[in-house]
DNA sequence: CCGGTGATGCCCT
DNA sequence: GGGCATCACCGGT
């Protein structure tokens, strides 16, 4: 990663990553159609914090947290669902920002099709949700998150006034961190 | 609208 | 074998 791109901001700490990337782009290119969303909801995830994946150290599944910041991190749980987050932090450092939900701005019926049966306001208002939506699945993980067919293009960062900061969801540990942020009055998070 | 719950596979102990 | 950064569905309100 050069030292003057839109990516240096993931370079640091995951909080105020997670707070930066709100209103940034997902992209991604999927049978030839592309879909973007607006990110309206992250949490900020680091080895120092027990709910972290990362804080036990590295293993195989959690290696690309401690890797370059700017690339993704895709994990499986409940035996069905992925997640998909953007690594952050000094390499050697096992931080990330999960993206909990974005708002669709293109690329909807595809998106519909990936996931039959739910409402358009279920379709990616989750972390879970999102990945099916999008199509995201374990081939994406450690993917470079500056090129197609997954990507992130940073945009202008949200006025303050406009993020709410709450603790973060389905955590047993550190539940009292308030480490979760959202556009507030976005009806495409996955709580208010 | 709300809380409870079953599904289901992988990682790590 | 335990636990999981979840979701959809169910029944009661």
């Amino acid at each position: 990663m050069s030292s003057d791109d839109s990516f240096s901001f993931l370079r640091h700490d995951p909080v105020s990553a997670a707070r930066r990337l709100l209103g940034c782009w997902l992209v991604r290119e999927m049978d030839g159609q592309r879909l973007v969303g607006r990110i309206v909801e992250t949490e900020a995830y680091h080895q120092t914090d027990a709910a972290s994946h990362s804080h036990k150290g590295r293993t195989p599944r959690v290696e690309v947290m401690f890797g370059e910041p700017g690339h993704a991190y895709v994990y499986f749980t409940y035996g069905m669902h992925y997640c998909m987050n953007v690594v952050t932090g000094p390499v050697g450092e096992g931080s990330a920002v999960l993206i909990r939900a974005v708002e669709p701005i293109e690329g909807i019926e595809t998106m519909k099709r990936n996931r039959p049966g739910v409402t358009d306001k279920e379709l990616t208002n989750g972390p879970a949700k999102l990945c099916q939506a999008f199509g995201i699945d374990k081939r994406l993980n450690g993917h470079e998150l500056r090129q197609l067919p997954l990507m992130l293009r940073v945009q202008p960062a949200i006025d303050p006034g406009r993020v709410s900061q709450t603790t973060r969801i389905g955590i047993r540990h550190n539940a009292d961190l308030p480490w979760r942020f959202y556009i507030r009055n976005s009806a495409a998070v996955s709580r208010p």
